[in-house]
DNA sequence: GATGAATGAGTGTTCATTCAT
DNA sequence: CATGAATGAACACTCATTCAT
């Protein structure tokens, strides 16, 4: 798999190859789910052989570790943006953020978040990756937020790890939700964003006089 | 599968096997996934032949369905208890809620749970079943228990369809990413249903003077 | 399996349960197929319980000899009327006799006698039973009849019993033919019977002025 | 199954490969029948791993239907053959074709043909390949010599269509008979060639002075 | 590197048959 | 006798993975 090539033009040949896998996988597995799936629908969706995936991964579920490779540098990126913004206040710091989680979502496809979901759930592997590279990198950068509003008096001080995983397990859920086909959150996705972020800062009273 | 029978003993007997298989199912499925376990291992963790399993269960998804059924059940039973609340003032039964919330997850097992979930996401017909047997029903009641504080003005009454799936986005989101294996999130599980209350009544800022 | 009994009303309503379980098979079988209809198919067809059948009939196969146990009695009452036929002179009874077989395979129904068949060629037991009960005394009969035409100078003498496998073997290929599904056949079905009478006792060339 | 290449050499690997299977398949079927028989034992027959039968054909019966597309090959070969003796006159041309069918169904093997006649009679694809393969092209050429004959004067002119299902009839019947088991047939297998055709061109009668 | 034919362990499911009730 | 739940051997078929070319 993979040996490392000194070769810079190889080196090029073979991520080229490697996105082309990934992108076929990605379409395969969101249409027919990871175990409804074969390698070689993956490979006939790349325009490859069976064979030549396994040049470039070591196995199917390997297959679904660089999907979600792929996903953490965008996420990344996301993080960077977010810390981008960190100039503004609270509120307009979550709704621009918040925005920016759902239309992440939206535009990556729910079907490939569902599958993905579906098997970080259950495989372990993929759970640690997913852990250690997309939720425990956000929690650090957003611990630094906080910490600067709690200066401020924006967030009450205790607990700040817990209100974090609320924060982050609401957009989880709601995304949820709307994958398990909740009717009424998908008509109303628009409009989720704004809701969602009122949500966060007032809870459900709502902004007080 | 168990085509209907008059004879009420018979019944009894079958409601029985069907218990003993589906006991056997939820474990064997917690322990090695949907995917990772066989028919074979669930009619040897329940004592039984494979065949007797096909009496009783359409197919190895049917063993899935039937294990939702179960849960749908139990669900109803929480979903009663909720309606007995009712007398008291939000934040009083918002509390109480949540915490029966996350007692059912807790005494379900997070395995069982992490397992359902994984297969809801993916399999179409759990899927369907899952929303109308669980999901729809408790928005149902929800909003029945929603408009009368609405009334008493405790929560703003615009949106009120989506900050409920806030609401309940929020306990599933967290559930979500304890099954993920966020360690913060375990250390603190036993304080998770007062900090989400919490979260839920008044966000992030908290209770104000 | 009937263990034979001496109460008389016993032995009756035994043979009416294996007429019932027949009748069953029979129907079943022929629409169905023998390796496409389950035992279970038998029973409900009959309408009793599967284990019932195994108090009648040894094994699933044994069904089919127990079919062809019944066809073989109704072709033996044939066969007498055939004897009774024998004043005639050698036209008159082929024609009379020919006539006969035809209707007795449009009777019993082409599906039921392609199962039969098909089974009847892959079973040695199936095979040997019908060769001992169905094919052997027929040619028994027919070559005392040819005997007496033979002696009136109607039939040449030598190689009669290769002749007499013609003549069957012209009968059951034709319906065999039919069964293959040749649409000219179901056509002129009802014709048939003259045809094959005429090219039995003329050939291709017909009868001669 | 064998997606169709353009590499001449993978086609020819891939059709010594389908004769490699269909030659164990026939041999394995004709000694435990289609139902009798299982997929690796034809594997095992062939020498190679049970999933590798799955690559050249589709299914257990497509194997059926690959023994029964050989057949045809040769059988229009024989027609080919046929032609060539249309320069006789009947009787000689009679006696030529039914030697051959005979030679044919011998060499072929009858437990072979037994097989698959009791496939063919039960399974409506066979069916409908036999008959659109095997039975239809010859009644055809043999239309077209017997239009010839009936010029001549050889044969009568009415029913021409029934008298050949007759004559085809005659000798698929009296194989029949003889996979059925006769002893008579089975001692004097070597005379039926000519009992057959005299039996064809005089009927029960034989030749007139 | 790329191929795709070959592998063969593994799986869900069926069904003839048994036997306790 | 009748039942039908239980059995478990058997089977067709799949598919991740390998490797000779």
């Amino acid at each position: 798999m993979t040996p490392p090539s000194d070769d810079p033009i190889a080196v090029q040949l073979a991520a080229a190859r490697r996105t082309q896998i990934l992108d076929a996988a990605t379409r395969v597995f969101a249409e027919k789910g990871f175990h409804g799936a074969t390698v070689r629908d993956v490979a006939r969706a790349a325009g490859i052989a069976d064979g030549t995936i396994y040049i470039y991964f070591k196995s199917k579920p390997d297959l679904m570790l660089g999907i979600l490779d792929r996903l953490n540098e965008s996420e990344v990126r996301d993080l960077d943006l977010g810390q981008a913004l960190v100039g503004g206040d609270l509120e307009a710091f979550m709704r621009a953020y918040i925005r920016q989680r759902f239309d992440a979502f939206t535009e990556m496809g729910f079907d490939v978040f569902r599958v993905l979901l579906s098997e970080v759930l259950i495989n372990a592997d993929l759970r640690a990756q997913y852990h250690a590279q997309v939720i425990a990198p956000t929690y650090d950068i957003a611990e630094t937020h906080f910490a600067r509003w709690r200066e401020q008096g924006g967030v009450k001080d205790d607990e700040i790890q817990l209100l974090l995983r609320c924060l982050s397990g609401l957009v989880m859920g709601v995304l949820m939700l709307r994958m398990l086909g909740d009717p009424t959150l998908e008509a109303g996705w628009g409009r989720m964003p704004d809701v969602v972020t009122e949500f966060i800062l007032f809870g459900l009273g709502g902004r007080r006089a």
